[in-house]
DNA sequence: AATGAATGAGGGTTCATTCAT
DNA sequence: CATGAATGAACCCTCATTCAT
């Protein structure tokens, strides 16, 4: 074997033994929560080693921060997937967005609390903020770029692309919490269907009942 | 002095302690987060000692526990009082309850920080589910009802009572969400009209632009 | 009321919460430990308030001692009873000086409880030796002296009046611990007449079965 | 180095690390009492870390158990062994049993500091009784057989072996107390004597002076 | 790279003591 | 004299981090 391909491997490996790490810190959180989440547990979940983790990562407040960039950029991963899946049509890619939130996928209780473990710490590290910005920024232009067209195509008056999109990412986040705070009220049909009829209301030659 | 007065005034008293301890409380969440929050830094803020949270509160969970009653008491305060202050009409009602949410008193940083900050440990803390249990589904069932009347007097066809309470509610949520992260990008006039636009397209005569 | 008597009142009233914080002391060594024993037990238990103890005690260690004191006082009240009341003969007064010791307002297994707990902590507390070096040497040396009579009355030979002293009060203590530690598998007529036994094979004219 | 090797040297230096925290633990003991020998202490005086104990037993309760049972687990080894290296003769057997109890290592002040200070705290703590419950009934078994077997031989009437044995166990438990409470006054010697002369008393044949 | 024993700072909690009432 | 809220030192315990293996 090549020195070469030694260190390919080990590198490899050491990217695997980090997912592996990130992985058991997200169920931790989700089993323990945030606060009560300490770097035995994400060993022990990982079948690993006390010191492991800070030999992959050197601090826990940098696991954490790379527990939320990888949650982050999986979700990122998915965004682009959806919005390259669907057709070229703007409709069609604002639907697939809003239908890709409420998707077991995404719309998953140990993701959820993962994400709003970190939203809860937010306000005082902004190190959350940062990591997750650019993607948040991205997201919000592309809904409403999506809107505008739509807006433009539609004739639409007196509608507001910033308001609309302000509207459905903020109730996709909202669908979000009533699902993570109460599963068994939550109703994936009725929360499609509220997204639905109010696509349908604002935009009602586009999103016909 | 009176010993039903000295009673009284001990209670007082001690009611008093209680909520300058809870808002302490509220205020560590909000500035270090809750997983960094200590039964020492509760008592610093309020200008107490180190022992004064366990005489009063007997543990730390429970401290926690009384803290969530007491923000979601307080919301319910000013739910209530929202709907009182409306006039009789359904629309009325549910255009206060609404704005209510976009209101300075409710749409500030630091009592969303404490929202959050519970649901980010909801998961694994049921304790914070059962306390706000009772109120969530008030809330819900009033919204609802007054969707019904609504659609009533206005006979709108094909629309949900319970789709448009659940978009009204997840929109504030994730309005809420959108300000606690992005205080800067976040305009309430915008949030605002998305809510207006929203409630105009459902109800037309209703909610007239 | 005369400044005379309200003084000979407070003074005896005094005296008697201080005796009542005492007994509850004991109450709290013999339910819970030496070592678990809190003032706000003690206080409880007397159905006081909080700061009482200090009050009338100045601190615990003042306390504890007083207990000590107590609870050897009422030993040498008992003792002294004892020898005063049985006849004027030696045997008679040994022979009732032992089963003093088998005697349930003795050997209690509360009172036990608190005598050994003192003991259990004398090595590293020497004032608690110091309370009770007088009345022990007494006891010894009246035991001995006893023994001394019996065998100059028997004329024992080979009987070392110091020896039976010795072996007689590590008996009954010994018996205490039995007691103390198993007192199902106690039985206070097998420790009479181990006792009894013991004086019978030493002094078999004085002590006849 | 073997897995099998790797793995023996690790359980001997974890058994180890034990024994030292328990040894410094009767030290602690000794020196300050039960009730003020603080998991600091213990730590301070093996020469290691604050956190060690709970490292190594999890809690303080199990520590001080687990001293309890080392103590006693010491003393049946040494039962034992008089047992094994006395002849096989009764008396013989009889009589090394009482002469360990007085033998300096078990007539230790350290130690008898420690075991007074377990039954100092027995009647609160039920845990403690079961920890040396078998033993102590193995104890007074064989003492209890002894005292049959030399009765039988010698055909001793009107001696009960029960209260013998009873007698005899608490005259060594008994000379116990009175060295750790006044060494000084305390000795040896005569200690010796009070159990041989009792021995002689009861089993002249078997134990001449 | 991985282990896991060890560290020690800092957490929640207890409790003897103080003090205003 | 008595109360009980308040204090703050010190306890037990946890856990992120280090380090010898």
């Amino acid at each position: 074997m090549s020195a070469t391909a030694k260190k390919t491997k080990r590198t490899a490996s050491r990217a695997s033994r980090r997912q592996q790490l990130i992985d058991a810190t997200m169920k931790c959180i989700a089993r323990k929560g945030m606060s009560s989440t300490t770097l035995g547990d994400v060993a022990r979940e990982a079948g690993l080693s006390q010191g492991i983790v800070n030999l992959h990562f050197e601090s826990k407040e940098n696991l954490l921060n790379e527990t939320l960039r990888n949650i982050a950029d999986d979700y990122k991963t998915q965004f682009n997937r959806a919005l390259d899946k669907s057709g070229p049509d703007a409709a069609n890619k604002l639907h697939a967005l809003m239908e890709l939130d409420l998707r077991p996928s995404i719309l998953d209780r140990q993701k959820l609390a993962v994400w709003f473990a970190f939203w809860g710490e937010v306000k005082s590290r902004p190190r959350y903020r940062e990591i997750c910005k650019k993607s948040d920024e991205y997201y919000d232009e592309v809904v409403c770029t999506l809107c505008e067209e739509i807006i433009a195509a539609g004739h639409y008056k007196d509608v507001s692309p910033l308001a609309v999109a302000t509207a459905l990412t903020s109730m996709t986040n909202g669908l979000w919490l009533s699902y993570l705070i109460s599963p068994k009220r939550f109703d994936r049909q009725i929360a499609s269907n509220a997204v639905a009829e109010y696509l349908h209301s604002i935009f009602p030659k586009h999103f016909p009942l």
